[in-house]
DNA sequence: AATGAATGAGAGTTCATTCAT
DNA sequence: AATGAATGAACTCTCATTCAT
């Protein structure tokens, strides 16, 4: 219905914050469309004129999330070579990130079930993708011998205990601090992968 | 407004069963109570009588669950001495539990949150309960110079790990058989752990 | 807002001629003002300066319609002065301008009732003009002993019958070919109306 | 949703009444579903539990005009032998049952058009089993040589001409009582048919 | 103790119309 | 004279819950 570019995009970004609050705050079910569009500062027949069901707004925001959470990785691995140091970077960048949006990625698991089909395999297939990051770093030590057990199956492991920080923050949360949550995760992992130094040989 | 107190338990007993096969196949929000009569064969006037709101027979299909859950776990640790074969125990029951109410379990995640405040409490606080076991275990073996690492941290760690079999089966499924999995899981955890043989020492 | 009157009888023919298609293969309730505006090739803003209203819209449809209905049949019997033969010409007129819009005249059985009470007054009466065509040839030749019965009531039937092609097309054209149609009509009013070749007495 | 088929049979009907009064004076499409469960003394979700959509209403209120003018039809043609006399019957029944619903006819041929493709299909069927009254008479005079012309033709003619009463009542009746009108259409159709009394040879 | 018809608040969505630019 | 983004009232439909029987 809009169609100046520039708009849309601002208006989707707008939306998306307010979604996001609203989704966070109330659930998906329990948001009206109404809310959304008052805590975006739009009409309700001007949020429409965005979005075309309220499903929509629900993918947009978790679009938004996914893209950012790939764009952080991406930069987080970006220069590094060896990869006990990259797993170390990835790590890092994907638990401060989770930290950051935990509550948007613990919408995303409770809500995910919520999108069509069509929005729920790309989304899933966009978070196979991001366990590839993952893959592909421990594949390339594997070759090197820099770790134990089955790539494959520790990247898909790795990846979602990253999620651990925002599934199980109410108890997490009372028990540890931010740092030892963080670092701990870390030797964990870095001990389960059997990691050792590169030395070269 | 019904007193036979077994009676009482009967129904739920099959309401909790109706109740988990249609949040299960359709979500919280989308089943009706309607449906949830119909499929436990009751009338819509006769569930009433046994639940005060919907939200009830959610919460009595977690309460379900998470005893359950506990049992099972219980059963499965008693009568073992060595904390390295407690673990790996407690494991493998928790992992085949979890892949034998994969469904439940992710609509425990996803739907707790549809829990009013104190219903969503007590079902949290089981839920830390359930990770006292794997502490307990870890404690007492970190005490022996079993395992490396934060014992509490691990406990937590651990507890979520397992959940990855309900969480993240759209993915695994494609990838890993369930001996796989499960096999590939408890190695890697008691790598981890830095686990070594108890040798009495 | 639109000052130019050369103009404004342009984009209202347009405006006509767009709205005509939209309201026909979607009805006028269905039909979206946008939709006539894109379909005129106008801006939703443009449209507006030269409409007031939706149903502004729709009367002008109506307007034109029975305008074009009008001025058909005057040049059909305009200089025809036998009665029968008059008859016989405003019939074939009638019947094949019906024809030729038959989804406009469907349209406007079905969507007079949309209009306000003065434009609705406003088109029943050239409808009732319309009538008035027929019943002149009819009063002229019942004075001269051409036809029986009443010729007031015979006008009304006859403007009626000749809409059949419009309004039972769905069942008609299953049934018949154009020709069968307009010729068995033709055929059918003359023998009700006992028309008799005037031969001049 | 409710179960008890006579009280099924008994709201339908009386949501029958109540639609038709709201449909007639409102038109479908300004008529609220709200207005009609009013109406009809039902609460709005009252009334949803009687009928899926609000198109089901409309073709309830078709259904059950369709069936009258049929058995009306029926009994009125029921023992008389005489083609021409099974003529003039079939014609004052028609006539007289469309003077008496000319409301929910004339409604009937504005909405047929809203309702989806297979309840328009029923409904239109349903009318050419109506024409079927008129042809089977015609046919059984035209083989006695009591009328002229096709009969095909003739019964979707007359059957046509019938609702002449309803859908030009706003012009007949400022000119005609309705004897006038239908004397003056039985004769304006039995001169078209050519009837001729049959005298049995 | 059981039934299921009834209630009505509230949801998502559409679209005629306006008006700042 | 033209544009199209914005408005918001109004619509259809759903469903947790109640209560007369």
């Amino acid at each position: 219905m809009v169609r100046d570019k520039g708009l849309i995009a601002q208006r989707h970004d707008e939306i998306f914050r307010a979604a996001s609050r609203v989704f966070i705050s109330r659930g998906y079910h329990q948001a009206t469309v109404r809310e959304i569009a008052r805590e975006a500062g739009l009409s309700l027949g001007g949020l429409y004129a965005y979005i075309k069901t309220k499903e929509d707004i629900l993918y947009l925001v978790f679009d938004k999330l996914t893209t950012t959470l790939r764009d952080n990785m991406r930069s987080a691995i970006d220069g590094i070579d060896d990869p006990v140091e990259q797993i170390r970077a990835a790590l890092r960048a994907d638990l401060k990130t989770t930290a950051e949006f935990q509550d948007e990625i613990l919408l995303m698991y409770q809500e995910t079930k919520s999108l069509d089909r069509a929005s729920r395999r790309a989304l899933l297939a966009r978070e196979a993708d991001y366990v590839g990051f993952f893959e592909e770093i421990l594949q390339a030590g594997y070759r090197r011998g820099l770790f134990q057990g089955d790539p494959r199956l520790a990247a898909d492991v790795i990846a979602f205990l990253c999620s651990i920080v925002a599934l199980r923050r109410w108890n997490l949360r009372t028990r540890f601090t931010s740092v030892e949550m963080q670092e701990g995760l870390v030797d964990f992992i870095l001990r389960a992968l059997g990691a050792r130094e590169d030395n070269g040989t």
